[in-house]
DNA sequence: TCCCAGGCGGTAG
DNA sequence: CTACCGCATGGG
């Protein structure tokens, strides 16, 4: 069992990080901390005086792994700076959810769980990624207890459109089913999908993909490829900045394309952050 | 019973 | 191009 001790992190809070809706993973355990799954290891979470440990097997490089993974090579200081000038509700949600940090989170795992996350509500989309790795995931013991990968394409095109039913996936059968089916045989080359430089040209690639339109398109981009320019339009986040910048009596009416431009200029290349910082502040003083 | 959930694909105008 | 509709499932 390896050891990796963090202090003085300037952001770094597991409920933020966790329960922001930017993975599905990640399960509270009765003593507080956080277990999940990163790629093929099993990582505990957990807080004491003020410092960050985390616990697991790994295979290579441990501190590599979580150094990236909760991109801790990057200063959160700075962005949360930059937007909490832009003005007092910036500010406000940032305080929120100072300890967010955007995950570095496995691409295909990302492209399968927003898939799935359409027209869904974020425990039912963890029921049904916990049973696809499950299914399909290779097993791994941590602390005595059984843990599964998040399925290969490999693993995951052995299961049919109605296995999937089966396992409550809904109409969102098909689309995992496909887009499983192009990964594998590369119609869709994810390697070189994220070798790209703009993010359009990665969108346009997304956008293939059954299942996947512009908000899945984007929510990948953010949580998937870091890209912090994309902002996904959700209920929540078409909510928050109706309320907050745009005021329409009816919320539904409130044009895409015009919040889209809004929110780049006024949050700019962080934009994708802006976002999560908005949502989180929304979702959870609302419920 | 109805409504809603991190939407998308298809079809019609 | 935009506007609408159907879609599976489970929880409130």
């Amino acid at each position: 069992m390896e050891k990796y001790i963090l202090e003085n992190q300037d952001s770094f809070k597991m409920s933020d990080i966790f329960d922001c809706g930017q993975c599905f993973r990640w399960n509270k355990q009765q003593d507080g901390s956080f277990i999940g799954v990163i790629k093929d290891a099993v990582i505990k979470v957990e807080e004491v005086d003020n410092k960050i440990i985390f616990y697991g097997e790994s295979n290579s490089n441990f501190k590599e792994t979580i150094n990236y993974y909760f991109d801790l090579y990057t200063n959160y200081a700075e962005y949360k700076n930059k937007l909490s000038n832009i003005d007092k509700n910036l500010y406000e949600s940032v305080k929120f959810g100072e300890g967010i940090r955007i995950l570095r989170q496995d691409l295909w795992e990302c492209i399968i769980s927003f898939i799935i996350s359409a027209n869904n509500n974020i425990p039912r989309i963890k029921k049904i990624i916990e049973k696809l790795s499950f299914a399909y995931g290779e097993k791994i013991y941590f602390d005595g207890k059984e843990y599964y990968k998040f399925p290969t394409p490999e693993a995951l095109s052995k299961a049919s459109i109605e296995d999937l039913r089966n396992l409550g996936l809904g109409f969102r059968d098909k689309r995992v089913y496909n887009t499983t089916k192009m990964i594998l045989e590369k119609k869709a080359d994810l390697d070189k999908l994220s070798k790209l430089e703009n993010t359009n040209l990665m969108r346009e690639e997304l956008l293939k993909l059954d299942g996947v339109g512009p908000k899945v398109a984007d929510c990948i981009l953010l949580f998937g490829l870091k890209r912090l320019d994309v902002f996904p339009i959700d209920v929540w986040v078409r909510r928050v900045m109706n309320d907050l910048y745009i005021h329409n009596d009816d919320e539904e009416k409130v044009n895409k394309k015009e919040l889209q431009k809004l929110a780049e200029e006024k949050f700019g290349n962080l934009c994708g952050l802006a976002q999560q910082y908005l949502f989180y502040w929304k979702r959870e003083t609302s419920a």
